[in-house]
DNA sequence: GCGACAG
DNA sequence: ATCTTGTCGC
């Protein structure tokens, strides 16, 4: 098994880290020019962790938007790049998921990410960090609210309600409180690159015609823990 | 200083 | 994220 290695200029602190988010944020299209809901591709990312071995697992699931059938899957292992710290998600996940998928074939379309985009105490998530650096249309379906606060959205499947942040850089609506399944607590959607806010709840709610989560997050979920547990197996 | 905090 | 079985409900 070939570990994906850090790259040698990846943030050593959160110092760093947090300047690197400042610098590369003014590079988000806020643009709708990624794919029309239910055309194309879109790619599930998502990543499992042992800490003790100091091992990350990514997995990348590409999906017909149309259909929602598995087109291809990759997956990748890594060393732990950076601590858990709120806000700096991204450093810890990047190495790795940017790893399964380089190793991809097809063409990924656009990327759902489990977490954040523009909803995020800088205005860039991890989804919006992917897509800057791939260039590849990009959104954040998150399963908690994080620092945000929003009221709780109607009822019904399709029924939303604002995210708003307010922080250091102003009260603002960073995203949607977006319920997928009737009474069932909702997703937290932000847009991350080339994807508006409305978009990207458009995106969501196709993506999860049965589940709370999306098929894609669902798949990618899924695949990065098999990926881990092999992975602990021949290390 | 304390608490809260995507995964 | 992760440690973890059965169980209530649609």
């Amino acid at each position: 098994m070939r570990i994906t290695d850090t790259p040698a200029d990846w943030p050593a602190d959160e110092a760093a880290a947090r300047a690197l988010q400042d610098e590369l944020r003014g590079r988000v299209d806020p643009d709708d020019s990624g794919p029309p809901p239910g055309t194309g591709h879109v790619t599930g990312l998502d990543v499992a962790y042992d800490d003790e071995r100091d091992l990350v697992a990514a997995a990348a699931v590409v999906l017909d938007a149309g259909t929602l059938e598995v087109v291809e899957e990759a997956t990748a292992v890594g060393r732990v790049a950076f601590p858990y710290v709120p806000g700096l998600l991204a450093f810890r996940e990047i190495p790795t998921v940017l790893g399964a998928l380089e190793s991809l074939a097809a063409e990924p379309g656009l990327l759902v990410c489990d977490g954040y985009g523009r909803a995020h105490p800088r205005r860039f998530g991890l989804a919006s960090h992917l897509g800057v650096l791939t260039g590849l249309p990009s959104i954040g379906v998150a399963k908690n609210p994080f620092t945000f606060t929003y009221e709780q959205p109607g009822p019904q499947r399709g029924d939303f309600s604002p995210l708003v942040a307010d922080d250091a850089e102003g009260r603002e609506m960073v995203g949607r409180a977006l319920r997928t399944r009737d009474g069932v607590k909702p997703v937290f959607v932000s847009a991350g690159h080339r994807v508006g806010l409305e978009t990207a709840c458009a995106h969501t709610l196709l993506l999860s015609p049965r589940y709370r989560i999306p098929e894609t997050t669902r798949r990618a979920d899924a695949l990065c823990r098999a990926a881990l547990k092999e992975a602990l197996t021949r290390t």
